[in-house]
RNA sequence: GCACGAGUAGCUCAGUGGUAGAGCGGCUGUCUUACACACAGUUGGUCAGGAGUUCGAAUCUCUUCUCGUGUACCA
């Protein structure tokens, strides 16, 4: 026998086995494999990220499909990489030049020099997610692992780029973006969050150049009034028709401005005259072209005012400048009021700072394949789980906007276009670029820089990070693997991107890759919060790291833990006992198995079961149904319940407890048959748990000794096992009539245990049942087996057996139960429960009569329901009157 | 504003028309020879409120409230 410790040590385990599997090439997909494909990328994580929860889900759920589908017998291919997110990246490496001394920016080191600084910062520190995720236990081919900017998927970016433009679907103009100020670039219309936010709505006093009065005029945003172009009041409000067309005084940097009329502007609205800044706001900017408007920009590119004609303001921040110009027009004697007041502010994602609406050149994208990618969805194509984002989706699409594609930064895709050196200058400044210009030759547009690059200048610009991510699932593979691979099988996200990249990788496997859509299906994530329902963030310091969580109650255990609370279809809070118990399971698992191994081997004979054998491999069976549905449903939370209740209730406290006699003191026969029984459910039991416990159930696979009898086979290359043979040979009377038996006898047990705990006798205790036999057969076997169940020294049938008055007795399947005690009968006590029991009883009886005796009910339940019913009552009924005996023999 | 979720035991969650569940926690016992990361027992619920459909509702419908998410916006 072997000494092995009592508790169950992860970490040097779960190590063990990711280097074995990896070096044995277990996770490596093969393409020219005849085996039927499953295929999933991975959404590729930030280069510069490090592993949070909503990863650990995630992953988890990806190896679980992936470790699974092998167990089918399918060629799985799960492709791992990175994301070179662009604007994450670019400002970590700035944020290590801040440290310098003296501090350093991107522009004091030059582009050039500051994109080779990123690459060497990726090459040394990127990357450590991939790392974290080989810890949780991944089973990505990472020999596949992709880049977005690596030399396979670059070309593929500008491939896809030169392609869209030639096309007519990206062109260039000038436009109203969303303007991080601190970052200096622009921003998508996802990248922008609205949040409401506590704000004042300041009221001035414009007045009217004639002199013969004045326009009270609301604005949160005082600071822009030097942009101010002219005020608009509704055409139909008949307060102000009559100002239509005269000129009112600019309260900063005076001058006359026009009143024009507008649509736009709504009567009951504040004042019902809005100020028109065409430069600072997007839809006075419409408002601005619609009448021919005079655009003055008066914000600098990070955020402050550039407007030497106001001296006062001029080169403040923002936000100074919005006190600043309310001091001076207080001072005018302008100020009308000052309200508090709530709107919705639009903060950037990714600085956490008010965005700027801001005329500026940049790349845009008209989505291509819109209609066939809303199609997918609606039709079923592409299936979405849970099904209710789909409406999101739609709703999306129906309203999409054209994507601004460019940002100002350096590290990226660099947008592939090449302006004509003579005539740069000129084109960079053109109000619109497109397919026209590049046929006129006046730039290029393509995958390789133009072959006399000393001609061209390049554009400037680099492209959202999203722009490549959106050629994911294709690019990462090449022709062999695609023909295998693609369209991948199953795609595992959080609904947080829905739009950013799910959206837009069918859009582009329409556009792209033969018309064909990326995936077959997309399962969305639960989002990880804390227990608060906060979402996890660093700044909040609420998310555990999972590598520490790992550490303490191993990557098996975090894998379960959080498996099993993780809803389908809503947010996880999450609760690190969750995790502990994770950790308990796998104790659980070790021990049983341990347990299994101080024992011998079983005999070659053909086992001869009993009816708790039959009962445990017939409830393996059922699991394995269970577990099959539960993952083809993608109910990940079924699954692992599943699990843990056969393994811990049924097979632990139930079947073990009642067999363990026969492993101390049973003939070798009975030994045999339980012996073969425990190998069996064992060598099931690991194969279906391995998916997401994948290095213990490993570990016990090899420690049992099942690989051995399998060639030395790791569980990860081994086919989940058939069912066929279980209970082969058994009728299905056989089996049920067991089952009935094994569950009569485990309910008995548990009445046993409850008169001692009634009686307040310790569980150790050993004492003798007596069983007065009812209905079901009784032998030796079984209450052999009810005595060690119950804790007892013993438990005889004895029909005869006449209780002496006051003895606690139970009502059990197999008949009247007593508990003799010598000398500690007190029959107060057990009048008083039986009693009480008695009146239970009774009011079900009522409850259930008065149901039977209801004409509506049974006239149109269902014949079975009601047939339920009577028989229940029945049931309560023979109860009654057995227990009306007991009292009646303790008078 | 609109859309989509959610509200079940102290906590985290199951439960799609037929006797309200699990784990944890609490409380009582027990270091019983695989496991104290355990075992046995036990305590916890007007299923958010209201109305309706139905013989029967946690479950279906309507409505109110609370929370979350997405989306649109008027200065």
């Amino acid at each position: 026998m072997t000494e092995l410790p009592k508790a169950y040590e992860p970490t040097v385990v779960e190590e063990k086995w990711q280097n074995r599997w990896m070096s044995e090439g277990c996770f490596h997909a093969d393409p020219s494999s005849d085996k039927p494909s499953y295929s999933i990328v991975i959404p590729p994580p930030n280069v510069t990220g490090v592993l949070h929860m909503g990863h650990v889900l995630n992953n988890t759920i990806q190896d679980i499909l992936a470790r699974r589908a092998r167990q089918e017998g399918k060629e799985v291919l799960w492709l791992p990489g990175t994301d070179h997110a662009g604007i994450a990246t670019q400002a970590r490496v700035e944020k290590e030049l801040a440290k310098e001394t003296p501090p350093r920016t991107r522009y004091d080191v030059g582009r050039e020099d500051f994109v080779k600084m990123v690459w060497e910062w990726k090459e040394k520190h990127g990357g450590i997610i991939i790392k974290q995720l080989k810890k949780l236990g991944c089973s990505c081919d990472w020999d596949r692992e992709r880049f977005t900017m690596d030399d396979v998927f670059a070309p593929e970016v500008a491939r896809a780029f030169a392609e869209l433009f030639k096309e007519g679907l990206i062109y260039r103009g000038r436009r109203m973006v969303n303007w991080d100020p601190v970052l200096r670039t622009a921003l998508s219309d996802e990248e922008v969050i609205m949040t409401p936010s506590k704000s004042k709505l300041y009221t001035i006093r414009y007045k009217l150049a004639d002199g013969s009065g004045q326009l009270l005029v609301s604005t949160t945003r005082p600071e822009t009034i030097m942009a101010d172009v002219a005020v608009a009041v509704n055409p139909k409000d008949p307060r102000f028709g009559h100002l239509v067309g005269k000129t009112v005084i600019r309260p900063l940097v005076e001058t006359e401005i026009p009143i024009i009329a507008d649509d736009h502007v709504e009567i009951d609205f504040g004042t019902g005259a809005l100020k028109i800044t065409p430069a600072h706001d997007r839809t006075d900017f419409e408002v601005g072209m619609k009448n021919n408007l005079e655009i003055i920009d008066i914000l600098t590119a990070d955020g402050h005012i550039n407007c030497p004609a106001c001296p006062e303001l001029h080169g403040l921040d923002r936000f100074v400048a919005r006190d600043k110009s309310i001091e001076l027009i207080e001072a005018k004697g302008l100020l009308e009021k000052v309200e508090d007041y709530e709107n919705n502010v639009g903060i950037s994602q990714r600085s956490d700072v008010p965005i700027e609406p801001r005329l500026s050149m940049q790349w845009f994208l008209k989505y291509p394949c819109v209609q066939e990618a809303a199609d997918a969805v609606a039709n079923g194509d592409i299936t979405f789980r849970p099904a209710h984002w789909a409406k999101t989706y739609a709703h999306w699409l129906e309203g999409i906007q054209d994507w601004c594609i460019s940002r100002q930064l350096w590290w990226g895709h660099r947008i592939p276009v090449w302006y004509r050196k003579d005539k740069a200058a000129e084109l960079q400044e053109a109000t619109k670029l497109d397919e026209a210009d590049a046929e006129a030759g006046d730039i290029y547009v393509g995958v390789e820089p133009p072959a006399d690059p000393e001609n061209w200048v390049q554009d400037e610009d680099a492209l959202d990070t999203w722009f490549s991510s959106w050629l994911w699932p294709f690019a990462t593979m090449d022709d062999e693997c695609r023909a295998k691979f693609y369209p991948t099988s199953d795609l595992v996200t959080g609904p947080d991107i829905i739009f950013f990249w799910v959206a837009r990788m069918i859009m582009a496997g329409y556009r792209f890759a033969d018309g064909q859509k990326p995936f077959s299906n997309v399962f969305f994530t639960s989002i990880v919060r804390d227990l608060q329902g906060r979402k996890m963030s660093k700044s909040l310091g609420n998310s555990p790291d999972p590598l520490d969580l790992i550490a303490r109650y191993g990557a098996d255990g975090l894998r379960f833990g959080l498996m099993r609370i993780a809803p389908t279809g809503t947010d996880v809070k999450f609760d690190e006992k969750q995790i502990e118990e994770g950790k308990n399971f796998a104790n659980k698992l070790y021990n049983a198995a341990r347990y299994r191994m101080m024992q011998g081997t079983p005999g070659t004979e053909a086992p001869k079961f009993m009816p708790v054998h039959i009962d445990i491999l017939a409830k393996l069976k059922e699991l394995h149904v269970t577990v099959a549905e539960a993952l083809s449903k993608y109910e990940f939370n079924t699954y692992t319940q599943a699990l843990y209740s056969f393994f811990w209730n049924e097979y632990c406290s139930l079947f073990l407890e009642a067999v363990k006699n026969d492993l101390r003191e049973g003939t070798p026969a009975v030994k045999n048959a339980t012996l073969y029984t425990i190998d069996t459910v064992l060598r099931h039991y690991l194969a279906l748990l391995a998916p997401i416990m994948p290095h213990i159930a490993e570990e016990l696979w090899q420690s049992l000794g099942f690989a051995t009898r399998n060639d030395g086979k790791p569980l990860m290359n081994t086919e989940l096992p058939g069912t066929d043979s279980l209970l082969a040979g058994l009728s299905d009377t056989d089996i049920s009539k067991a089952k009935a038996l094994t569950t009569a006898l485990y309910d008995t047990a548990n009445r046993a245990r409850n008169l001692k705990a009634e009686y307040n006798l310790a569980t150790n205790k050993q004492v003798r049942f007596v069983l007065k036999p009812g209905a079901l057969p009784l032998d030796e076997d079984l209450m052999a087996r009810l005595a060690l169940l119950a804790g007892a020294q013993s438990a005889t049938a004895d029909s005869s057996y006449e209780a002496p008055k006051g003895t606690p007795t139970a009502l059990t399947p197999f008949g009247e139960l007593f508990l003799p005690l010598e000398g500690l009968v007190d029959v107060d006590a057990e009048r008083t429960r039986i009693t009480k029991e008695l009146e239970k009883i009774t009011k079900e009886i009522a409850k259930s009569t008065a149901k039977l005796s209801n004409a509506s009910f049974v006239d149109r339940a269902p014949a079975a329901v009601v047939e339920q019913e009577r028989a229940r009552l029945s049931e309560w009924e023979n109860k009654k009157s057995q227990l009306e005996g007991m009292l009646a023999a303790l008078a």
